[in-house]
DNA sequence: ACTTAATTTAAACAAATGTTTAAAAAATGG
DNA sequence: CCATTTTTTAAACATTTGTTTAAATTAAGT
C-alpha cells in the first residue's frame, strides 16, 4: 500500500532536518521534499516545531534502541564493548548526519534530552556500572570513571562520521574511499579502546 | 585606546557566530552585541557573509597556528603528539564551540577549508609523515595510515569538547565539575592514544 | 445520488531578516 | 569657523518564512 501524505511528509522532514538542522531549512523545503503543499505540512502536523519534535524522537528511539540491547545482553563487558561499537559505526554509516544532527538539538532546546532518560535508566538497571566497578577492584580493567569511558566511547564513533569533509579537505580522501577508511578505523577503535581499559590482557 | 567600532562589531561578530552559527544568529543579534545600528554592520563589512568570512578565517587561522608550530618543531614525535593534545585541550577549553563552528561552515561551504591548505603544506614540509613512516618500518610504531591516525587525535580532542551538554544529560555531571573532568579526560586520551601507536614501550 | 467529512490547494498575513537609502551627527582639517 | 568627509541613525524595501484562511477537490457513508 502507498504510503500517506503524513507519512510521507514525516519522511520528507526527516532527510531534511537531517541534512540541514532544524534552522537550516524551511517548511517550504519540507513540502517540496515530499511533493505538497506547504499547508498540508501544518495541517497534519500544527507547526514546523511539532513535527520536528516527532522526527526527533523518532531518530532518537532508533538510536538508542540498539544501545539499549547491547547493554542489556549478558554479554562480558569486553563484548558488549566490541559490540557496541560495531553497532554504532553500522548504525552512522546509514546515518552519519545522527551525532550533528543530535547535538545541534541539545544546544537548541536544552531539554530534549529528557525523552531520552527512560532508556538511560534501564541501561542503568542492567548492573553495567556494577559489573565494571567489580572488574575494577579485580584489577582487570583500569580505573577510569564512567563518564570517560562513555567519552572515549563516544568521540570515537561519532566524531570520525562527523569530520567526512573535514578529512577530505585536510587528506584528500574521496568521499566514496572514505566508507572503507571508517570501517578500517573502527578496527583500530576497537583495538584501541580495549587495549587501554584491559591492560593486562593480549588484544589482536 | 577604545577598540574602534568596526572592531567591536568584529568582536561581537565572533562571540555571536561561535554561538549560535551563521544560519542561528542574524545582524541586528551582533549589532545588539556591539551596542550599535544594524546599518553599521554593513557599513563597515558590507555584507553579513562577508563579516562572516572575515571572523571565520581569523578563527582558522588561530586554531592552527598553535598546531602547525608543533609540527614544526624538532621534537620526537611522541612529544610532538603529546603536546599536540595538550595544546588543543587548553585552546579548546577556552573556545569549546569552535569544532561544531568549523564542522558547520564545512557543510554550508565546502570551499571554506581552502584557506588552511597553505598551513597544512606546512606541516607537510616539515617532514612529520616521513617520521612516521620510518618509525612503522623499524617497528617502533604500530602501522597504521595517517587518517587513522589524524581521526584519533581530532575525535578525542575536539569530540568531547562538543558532547558537554550531552554528557550532562546522560551523566549529570554539571557544567562546571566538567572542566575538571575535561582535564582528567585529557590523560587518558593521551596514554591510550600513545600506548596503541607505540605498543612496545612502557608509559605512565 | 446526495450529504458530510476529510484532504488539498492557492492565496494572504504578519513577523523577521538582509540590505539600502537618505538624512543627521560627529569628526577632520584648513 | 566653515567646508568636507566620515560615522551613525532611523526608516524603508524586498524577500523569506511560519502560519492561517477560505475555497476547491476528493473520499466516505448511507
Amino acid at each position: 500500500m502507498n504510503p500517506s501524505a503524513e507519512d510521507k511528509i514525516k519522511a520528507a522532514a526527516l532527510q531534511v532536518f537531517l541534512q540541514k538542522g532544524y534552522a537550516n531549512c524551511t517548511s517550504r523545503e519540507i513540502a517540496r521534499e515530499a511533493g505538497m503543499n506547504v499547508a498540508l505540512v501544518n495541517y497534519y502536523f500544527r507547526s514546523k516545531s511539532k513535527l520536528f519534535a516527532i522526527v526527533f524522537e523518532s531518530v532518537m528511539n532508533d538510536f538508542m534502541h540498539s544501545m539499549v540491547q547491547v547493554f542489556s545482553s549478558d554479554l562480558p563487558i569486553r563484548s558488549k564493548i566490541e559490540l557496541l561499537i560495531a553497532r554504532e559505526y553500522e548504525f552512522l554509516a546509514l546515518h552519519p548526519e545522527i551525532p550533528n544532527f543530535v547535538l545541534s538539538e541539545i544546544e537548541r532546546n536544552p531539554n530534549s534530552m529528557d525523552e531520552i532518560k527512560p532508556m538511560l535508566s534501564v541501561i542503568l538497571k542492567s548492573g553495567v556500572l556494577e559489573e565494571v566497578e567489580l572488574l575494577q577492584k579485580k584489577g582487570e580493567m583500569r580505573s577510569i570513571d564512567m563518564v570517560s569511558i562513555t567519552l572515549l566511547l563516544m568521540s570515537n564513533c561519532q566524531f570520525p562520521f562527523m569530520a567526512k569533509k573535514l578529512v577530505h579537505a585536510i587528506h584528500g580522501i574521496e568521499l566514496a574511499a572514505y566508507e572503507n577508511q571508517l570501517q578500517n578505523h573502527r578496527e583500530h577503535v576497537v583495538q584501541m579502546i580495549l587495549n587501554y581499559l584491559f591492560p593486562n590482557e593480549a588484544h589482536g
